[in-house]
DNA sequence: GCGTGATCATGG
DNA sequence: CCATGATCACGC
């Protein structure tokens, strides 16, 4: 079972604040999942059953997950203080592309146009199906939080652009970062080099760090 | 191999 | 202690 698409925004939203509070059990239950008792191996577990509770279209497309509607999908974990406990991953970092840098055009702000946030209280002392969610917030940036998104991202993708890899780490940024996205750290895609040369590199991807989706959810 | 969904695990 | 860097599963 799999619900279908939301037909609008406020459909959406009708349909996540009616889940507001439950358990990871029952929603699993039913869309016919049955949660893993330990996310080692299935890291990805949430934010799939959510997609499916939602009724979310996109898949595996470069897409927000709500495509007809542009809106894209997040579960954030929850410390017992109600912080995030972890950073939200938003998309690949394009690391070949040598177009002019266009903030209004680029995946990353597509995707952060419109953000259906559902967080949720992790909580290691207690098998993950009886963990809850909190309360959705739909969110769009502000104008002063668009413009440090934008700033962060010139300034990282100006480095990925100018070959200048070696000099980006998750220090870099103030509300996003790039880190690495890969199974592991011997995996290689291309790059661009110093010399604007094609090189081997590890692929990376945006970040939205803790003390920005922190904000957003008070 | 790439992009989706993220959390894990350890070094500073 | 916690952010950074590393890692896991899946569809195609």
């Amino acid at each position: 079972m799999k619900a279908s698409p939301p037909q609008t925004e406020a459909e959406l939203w009708m349909r996540a604040t009616a889940i507001a509070q439950q358990s990871l059990g029952d929603l699993a239950a039913a869309v016919s999942m049955t949660v893993p008792n330990d996310f080692r191996r299935e890291k990805g577990f949430i934010g799939q059953l959510l997609e499916r509770v939602l009724g979310a279209t996109a898949g595996n497309l470069s897409k927000p997950d709500f495509t007809h509607l542009g809106i894209e999908l997040k579960t954030l974990p929850l410390n017992a203080n109600g912080q995030p406990k972890e950073s939200t991953y938003v998309s690949i970092v394009p690391l070949m592309g040598r177009e002019p840098l266009s903030w209004q055009h680029c995946e990353l702000y597509q995707k952060l146009r419109r953000v259906l946030w559902i967080p949720y209280f992790f909580d290691k002392t207690v098998e993950p199906r009886y963990w809850r969610l909190s309360d959705p917030v739909l969110w769009s940036p502000t104008a002063e939080e668009e413009a440090i998104l934008r700033e962060d991202w010139y300034e990282l993708m100006s480095r990925v652009q100018m070959g200048r890899l070696d000099q980006i780490n998750a220090r870099l940024g103030q509300y996003l970062q790039i880190r690495p996205k890969a199974m592991n750290a011997d995996v290689r895609t291309q790059g661009i080099g110093s010399n604007g040369e094609c090189v081997r590199t590890s692929p990376r991807g945006f970040y939205l760090r803790t003390s920005f989706t922190a904000r957003i959810i008070f």
